[in-house]
DNA sequence: AGACTTTTTCCAAGCCTCGTAAAAAATGGT
DNA sequence: ACCATTTTTTACGAGGCTTGGAAAAAGTCT
């Protein structure tokens, strides 16, 4: 975007906010003083945007126990106040809808999961389905203890939702624009569901989604990584110069269908030769199997974890199917490496559960087809709950954009007692 | 990078000073009025700041000759003033070092070119080699008609030099990892360089470079678009979501490097089946040779000006080596589209003289390697002229540099008579 | 209990930008 | 030629946010 955008006061402002609420979720709690040494305000400056954010019931003082026992004057413990605000992070894949409501804390208050066949339907009956789950989460959140007024807390309300769903979503997160786990195309979410809920709705892509996971996670700051999936679909997602990629047009990453062998194995989406044409689930099975299908379903986890064992058990073809699958991911690799910069993985779905069998042929894939091999020992991260790993990053993300909201509006609410 | 920082007044000052400069990089002649209108900043603001940078001496009010016959006050025109800086922009290539020296408003004030071996030098050499062409720049520079006092122009100096090189760059700009116009590796070329000309140097790929050279083009404004060089070597430049792309620890879209086909043609880089090993200039001429050998020098442009001519005329084998180095250009952009996003192409280098026998090709491998083919029909923009195009990338983003330092440094200077 | 240390709060000052009003400079009509 | 009109530029007071220093607050140490 061109850089034409003057600044003035309030620009400060929203910006100077937002690096105080950004601060707060690395840490967790901190104090003003802290706030005033991490985001370089001065303390006056510090000190009066935390009395305008707790004025305005975004965080609150809270007592801490474990304080370090030092001389001077304690700094009073500040926190985001849980009861602020809710996040709804829903997930769409082949055969279920799920989901996870976090509060304005990012402290989870309930889960909820469907197994609904939603290949066939209309849009307008996935908004029903998402609403239903939404508001069913919604009423299994334990109501916090208001022990305030009770002016406290504004009737229960979600105040974000982000879908997550595979496939390609629309780049103004406003629908899908196909998907696996659909039949129809160009299916609008955002707008009928924000009518019913309420509440801002965004839909993502689910793999370029997850690197929001670790956005404010300490050990992954500054740090540039990609998020691997490998199940039934390959997918990834690039955290680049502090950001999370989004695609213009597209909406993701499209490792799985990045050409790894001309001509060479049939994939899902009618070319040849993908990298998921030899690394998905269903590549893999029918490699082993010698089958030449590909499954309209999905795949179940045991059986992968069967074959894997198989695999391990010495089952020729088994092993095979998995060695070409860690090629081809590996010579995927190679290939982002070579555009982007060699980077840490974090790898999760099916495949992290095979990574005995997998990592080798990656490995050597990324050696051979990488400039000098270079991130042929990249780092790789191992995460086996793909959910979780979602509703992390769903969070995460509508966390964030309420932060941005709430520094943009400049509420000066709710006069505490 | 994490967004820990604060906002004052100062940073506020910065950004609505760079605003103005970039708008006038866009329009060359405006107004205040105009700036007002461009930036959103007040017409008081956008006032005061014109006033601050013209008394700093970067701008200057000019005559506008064509003015428009309009009621009411005309408004001065202001434009850069080119003497109040000058911009270097050198390149480095297999046997010869060139440049060019434009002024603060962008106009070119002499060019230069030095065939020299500099395969064998040490980096000390290397050096005094562009140390005497920037100084030979400067020296052939005609003196801007200094009509004010005399105290209008400081002493003529180079304020900035950018160095563009093919091959691999330290991505803190200091200097060269490897380049194929250099037996030595890591050499350093910023500090000493910048102590003699007592300039800030940076040190740049070439390729990666490129995109620069749109930053200012109103038809190119907020658009992404990828700058892809085929000659000896086969490189990319990214302009993604309004910036350049700077890879962190290896500096460029190593495009030609991107493996096209598992154990395929050997590279010069050692590994097989790159993009280059079949679409570099060499990789051409070796296919419709039948020979074997990577030449060390690089290949003359008739002799692939008259491979081409062969090829039109039906020799098999120099049609087949185009249309193979097509299909691994083609196979190459559809994995980048998959990847990133369709994009627009700009192309330069001695493959854009040979369009005519790679296009088909190229559109062929996108549409088969790229999801839905899509990116097949991206416009294809020829630049024939590559030095022109490496020149005009570096003196942007010099220029550019420049910008953000004046905008940064508050001079309030020379007090014009 | 008093001295010391550290965190918070309070207040005047400084910098920008904004909005409005006044001044400046050219056109058009009578 | 003169006056009304239009448009651009400059001038001035106001508002918002940060800053730096001083004062107050709230503990620990001796």
């Amino acid at each position: 975007m061109s850089r034409l955008a003057k600044t003035d006061a309030d620009m400060v402002r929203v910006h100077n906010r937002l690096a105080v609420l950004d601060h707060l979720r690395r840490v967790g709690v901190t104090t003003r003083k802290a706030v005033s040494e991490a985001t370089g305000l001065s303390v006056s400056a510090a000190s009066a945007i935390c009395g305008t954010l707790l004025r305005s019931g975004l965080l609150e003082e809270v007592e801490e126990d474990g304080r370090s026992i030092r001389r001077g004057r304690p700094g009073k413990s500040l926190a985001f106040r849980g009861g602020a605000a809710r996040v709804a992070a829903l997930k769409i894949a082949v055969g279920e809808i799920s989901g996870r409501i976090s509060d304005y804390a990012g402290a989870p208050l309930a889960e909820a999961r469907r197994e609904v066949d939603i290949s066939g339907q209309t849009g307008d009956t996935l908004v029903v389905l998402l609403g239903d789950l939404a508001e069913d989460l919604l009423a299994r959140t334990i109501e916090p203890g208001t022990g305030e007024g009770g002016a406290g807390d504004a009737p229960m309300k979600i105040d974000k939702v982000v879908v997550a769903i595979q496939g390609k979503t629309h780049s103004d997160l406003s629908g899908i624009v196909w998907s696996p786990a659909l039949k129809h195309w160009n299916i609008g979410i955002a707008a009928p569901l924000s009518e019913r809920l309420l509440a801002d709705v965004s839909v993502l892509n689910d793999c370029s989604l997850m690197p929001e996971a670790f956005r404010w996670r300490p050990d992954f700051i500054g740090l540039d990584f990609a998020t691997l999936f490998v199940g039934f679909g390959v997918g990834m997602g690039l955290r680049l110069n502090g950001s999370t990629f989004q695609g213009k047009h597209s909406s993701a990453v499209e490792f799985g269908h990045i050409n790894h062998l001309p001509g060479g194995a049939l994939c899902r989406c009618g070319n040849r030769g993908c990298v998921e044409a030899y690394a998905g689930d269903y590549a893999i099975l029918r490699r082993a199997t010698g089958s030449d299908e590909i499954p309209a379903h999905r795949i179940a986890d045991e059986t992968m974890l069967r074959l894997g064992d198989a695999a391990r058990q010495g089952d020729e073809a088994a092993r095979t199917a998995f060695e070409e699958a860690g090629n081809a991911i590996g010579y995927g690799l190679g290939r982002v490496f070579t555009m982007i910069d060699p980077l840490p993985i974090v790898m999760t779905g099916s495949g992290a559960r095979a990574i005995d069998l997998l990592e080798p042929a990656i490995r050597n894939g990324i050696r051979e087809s990488a400039v000098d091999g270079l991130g042929a020992d990249a780092p790789l991260i191992l995460m086996e709950d793909t959910d979780a790993l979602v509703y992390d990053a769903g969070t995460a993300y509508g966390l964030a954009a309420l932060d941005g909201e709430f520094s943009r509006s400049a509420v000066e609410a709710t006069e505490a007692a």
